[in-house]
DNA sequence: ACTCTAATGTTATATCATTACGCTTGCTTC
DNA sequence: GAAGCAAGCGTAATGATATAACATTAGAGT
C-alpha cells in the first residue's frame, strides 16, 4: 500500500468548515464561509466535497442536498451508511447495521440488482429536541 | 370517513405522464411534456405533485431530485418504501420489507430519534441491463 | 525533459425549487 | 344570499443547487 495523500487546500479548507459545524452545510454555505479564504466559485467547494466524499471523510445527504463531516472517525465507504437527521436542531447521527445491509443486500440479490450506492435517511426529531417539545 | 376526492385537472396530469413514463422524471421534464396541455409554469406541476406524494400517488426520489408515479397500487405512505434505481434504464423497483423497517425502528427507539420521514434508496444496475453488460 | 494525473481558477450556464400576489371555486355559516 | 374560509390556480420573479468548458499549474514517475 501507499502514503495516505495529504489533503490540498481546498479539500482542508472544505472539510475544517464542515467539521466546525454541528449540522449539514450545503456548497454554498461553505462557499460562503470560505470566502475570506479566497475561494470565489462554487465549483472550487464542489471538487473538494466530490474528492472528500470518495475518500470517506464527508458524505452528502441526498435528501437536504447538503454536506457533513463524516462522524465516524472515517469511514472509507464502509458498507451501508443510514443517517438520522433531526429536522429541529440539524444534528446528524451516522450509524452502520449490519442485517440492515444484508437484508438489502438480499433483496437486491434476488432481484439481480447490483447497487453501486446505498442512501437511507431518517429525518425526524432528535432525542434532545424531542425532550424539549 | 368521507369520499376520496378526485383529483384536479393539473393533478391528474402531472399522475398521467409519469404513469406513461418508464423512468423518473424530473418535475421539468413532467412540464416539458404537459405544454401542450396549458401549463406554464413550473409551480403548477410542484403544486400537482406535492398533492400526490401526500397522497402515496406518487414518490419523489431524493437522490435523483425526480419523481415516479407509484407503482405498487397506492401505497397510501405506507410505511418505510425502498427503491431500486438503475442508472442504466432508468427502471424503479420499489419494495417494503418488514425487517427493514423493524431495524430502523429499533435503532431510532433506541436512541430517542422519532422518524418522520424515512428515504432508502439503491442505486446501480437492474438485472436487464447487467446480463447486457 | 517528457508524460501523466490530479487539482485549480474563472466564466458562463444548466437545473431544480420557492416566494409573492392576486384571482377563482366550492363549501360552510350566519 | 352574503360573508368568510380553504384549496387550488395562473403568472412573474427570484432563489438555490450543480455542471460545462477551457486554460493553467503542481507533483510523481520514467
Ligand atoms: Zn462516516
Ligand atoms: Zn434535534
Ligand atoms: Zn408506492
Ligand atoms: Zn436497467
Amino acid at each position: 500500500m501507499s502514503e495516505p495523500k495529504p489533503l490540498t487546500r481546498n479539500q482542508t479548507l472544505v472539510l475544517d468548515t464542515l467539521s466546525a459545524e454541528h449540522a449539514p452545510l450545503s456548497a454554498y454555505d461553505i462557499l460562503d464561509r470560505l470566502r475570506e479564504e479566497g475561494l470565489k466559485a462554487p465549483l472550487q467547494v464542489y471538487r473538494a466535497l466530490e474528492t472528500l466524499t470518495e475518500r470517506g471523510l464527508a458524505h452528502r445527504l441526498e435528501s437536504l442536498n447538503a454536506f457533513v463531516a463524516c462522524a465516524g472517525d472515517d469511514c472509507h465507504r464502509s458498507g451501508v451508511i443510514g443517517f438520522a437527521i433531526c429536522e429541529k436542531c440539524g444534528s446528524v447521527a451516522e450509524f452502520s447495521d449490519f442485517v440492515l445491509r444484508q437484508r438489502l443486500e438480499g433483496w437486491a440479490d434476488r432481484q439481480g440488482f447490483h447497487p453501486h450506492e446505498t442512501t437511507i435517511e431518517m429525518r425526524g426529531m432528535c432525542a434532545a429536541c424531542s425532550v424539549a417539545a
